[in-house]
DNA sequence: GACAGCTTTCAGATAGTTCTCAGGAAACTG
DNA sequence: CAGTTTCCTGAGAACTATCTGAAAGCTGTC
């Protein structure tokens, strides 16, 4: 994916700085804002490809937000960030047009991949096939779909989600914490031994249809997940 | 269907938004008016493919503004906005022509299909086959009938969109949200359990015909339409 | 105004998922 | 090779999502 401009817009500073900082990282120009007036100005001025929005604001919800901006012709795709418990019947109409929601606590990983679907959806005509391939493995992001040698595997949520980051970053060895805290909730307590379990999972559903494993261990470091050219 | 020229008519900002938004989404251009006059001067100035028109505006009714334009020899289709109390005999007379209405509150998958219809009635050679197949699944959406295997189902209305929804997204996995969103009226209040409901019923329905389950469970995602090729 | 069909809610049953833990295996160390 | 560290994996408890049947509410028809 090619840079993009990225505002930012929620009152909790964790939360801004966490999603800035890995924004950042994965080359992307980002600003920030603390609530809904001035996230409506820098919207004006800086024009960004995507905003992700709090919707509960100090002053504006992020709804009024939303309004305001598409009441002046700007139609800049949305990805609206809620809260588990207020949502479920707030959440109605956000789905709409390129827009999407994610629910607070999220895991980065997904954050990354429903920014890649709100912008591949939104630019216009060409939709390339949202299909990661490594080796033997495809994932088909539309279809949530996991392969092996063209054989289906059927994967929980948390294996799908674990394998795609581990996919998108072939041959290259990811510690145990920067698994966490890519796929799991940033406000996930719980030990780096969840890892270990769902690598196991992810082997005993892959390795049996594959030719050779396809996640290695690199002792003391992480894991990386083995592609062709490498 | 190429990208079209719309202009929305409504002075509810809320609809405006989201007609705009869903059918910019579809690719199309978008003007919006708040009121009839306005309506007019941009009838006559953008020369659009298709107006919705609310018949219940401030200033000249949705009536009017149809009067005067074709008055004026423009013969754009139009797709009126009603509300569901508006007496029948009023609303008989507006499909004359190539136009429709639907009622409000209406669902987005509703106003997309009304409008892919007048177009198709309107530009006169080429009916693009309002025919939708996916794998054993054909839904003919001029007799608004479904058949698996050559072999007719009776499905209830809602029914019907909801299986024309996921039909219009084969391989791709859909949220309960998104489909709230698009096959239930704007203004729906419930929870997404209804969705599952529908889903049973549409299995029970059309799994005992098909060789093979149609809707495909993608547990803690959504629900998924597979169809013949990956 | 009673019937029929459709929509919506609800609650119990079922099945799938997440997370933790603990013993054993494997890999490194000197 | 004995000790130490790290990793693997099976078992299980708690939790969550989904499915489905039943019932209540709605709408339009005769």
């Amino acid at each position: 994916m090619e840079s993009l401009k990225v505002l930012v817009v929620d009152d909790e500073p964790n939360i801004r700085d966490l999603l800035s900082a890995s924004l950042r990282f994965a080359g992307h120009q980002v600003s920030v804002s603390p609530n809904g007036t001035d996230a409506i100005n820098k919207i004006i001025e800086l024009q960004p490809d995507i905003v992700l929005l709090d919707v509960m604001l100090p002053d504006i919800s992020g709804f009024g937000v939303t309004k305001k901006i598409r009441g002046m012709g700007i139609e800049t795709p949305i990805l609206f960030l809620t809260a588990r418990d207020d949502t479920e019947d707030k959440v109605a109409g956000l789905t709409v047009g390129g827009d999407d929601y994610v629910t607070k606590p999220f895991s980065l990983d997904e954050i990354m991949a429903r920014i890649s679907a709100i912008i591949r959806r939104t630019s216009k005509d060409s939709a390339p096939g949202s299909v990661i391939r490594v080796g033997e493995l495809e994932i088909n992001e539309d279809a949530h779909d996991v392969s092996v040698n063209g054989q289906l595997v059927d994967l929980s949520p948390t294996e799908y989600q674990l394998l795609r980051y581990l996919a998108t970053n072939p041959n290259r060895v990811l510690t145990k914490a920067q698994i966490l805290d890519h796929v799991w909730e940033y406000d996930f307590n719980g030990e780096m031994g969840i890892v270990e379990s769902y690598v196991s999972y992810l082997r005993k559903k892959l390795d049996p249809i594959s030719s050779e494993p396809i996640i290695i261990t690199k002792r003391g470091v992480g894991y990386m997940l083995k592609g062709p050219k490498g």
